[in-house]
DNA sequence: GTTCCTGCAAAATTTTTGCATCAGT
DNA sequence: ACTGATGCAAAAATTTTGCAGGAAC
């Protein structure tokens, strides 16, 4: 994970890519997410850790860590785009996402994954990525509804 | 399918939503799809249909078909979102999507709908829906890449 | 010194909202 | 007649792009 960083920036030092400062800062504060965050949340950060990034150039390192393989985007169902770490051991996980209080949970399960890879045999799909999102309410707000 | 129509047609009228033009085509066309559908399928759909629909009505309609579980709102990690029937009998299916060509197919399995109920015991989580999303290439394109 | 990167502001896109008009009951 | 529904146009919100100044190499 702290790995994660050092893999990524040498990897994009080695492709050529300049170890500038906004790029700097996103990979790192991606480095310490414990699972995902949109742009105003990267934004936000960026702010509180007193190295302001422009939004833009959030989009624009997302957009390369993303085609490199090294962040996967993804949809809530919220109104803007997630974006996570691809680990390096391939190990990855899904998210429950509570419809009340907005959290967001990260699980694994390998009967989930077995099921998926079985499914990618029985399709003509050559599957590259998949996600899994189950909507309902958490713990807290399960008991008094809202 | 066709039963789906009247029976979400019916259940409005008898929440008191009028019958009324918009509401009506949409809910045809919704009727008529084999998956899932955009806003911009649906307003092409209608035009070419001869019954043209404001966009608005049409994220009017989905909204209140959405509120009232008649439709599913999804994410294909696309521009836009999209929206499929939920049928009577809580059969459901998942997408995979291609990458390349942008071709949507639909798959059921039963191991998964099981390794997704369980997940749910397993967590604190009270799941109220969930969405599979496979990424990939077609056996089209999975061939000859792009 | 060159080339790439960044940030701001403007543009493009998708979705939402206000409001006057029209249709259903 | 009354109330709700529709469509247009304007507004919001998120993401993309152009361009000039600055930083890395």
């Amino acid at each position: 994970m702290a790995d994660w960083n050092e893999r990524t920036q040498e990897a994009l030092a080695r492709e050529g890519y300049r170890r500038s400062g906004a790029r700097g800062v996103v990979v790192e504060l991606l480095a310490q997410q414990s699972c995902c965050a949109s742009v105003p949340d990267l934004y936000e950060a960026a702010r509180a850790a007193g190295q302001p990034v422009g939004l833009a150039s959030i989009y624009r390192v997302l957009d390369l860590l993303t085609e490199k393989g090294f962040v996967q985007k993804l949809d809530l169902g919220d109104d803007h785009a997630y974006y996570e770490r691809v680990e390096n051991d391939g190990a990855h996980h899904h998210h429950l996402v509570c419809t009340d209080c907005g959290r967001v949970q990260a699980f694994e399960d390998d009967r989930l994954e077995a099921a998926l890879s079985e499914i990618e045999s029985k399709t003509g799909f050559e599957v590259e990525s998949h996600d899994v999102l189950l909507r309902g309410s958490c713990d807290e707000c399960k008991v008094g509804p809202r």
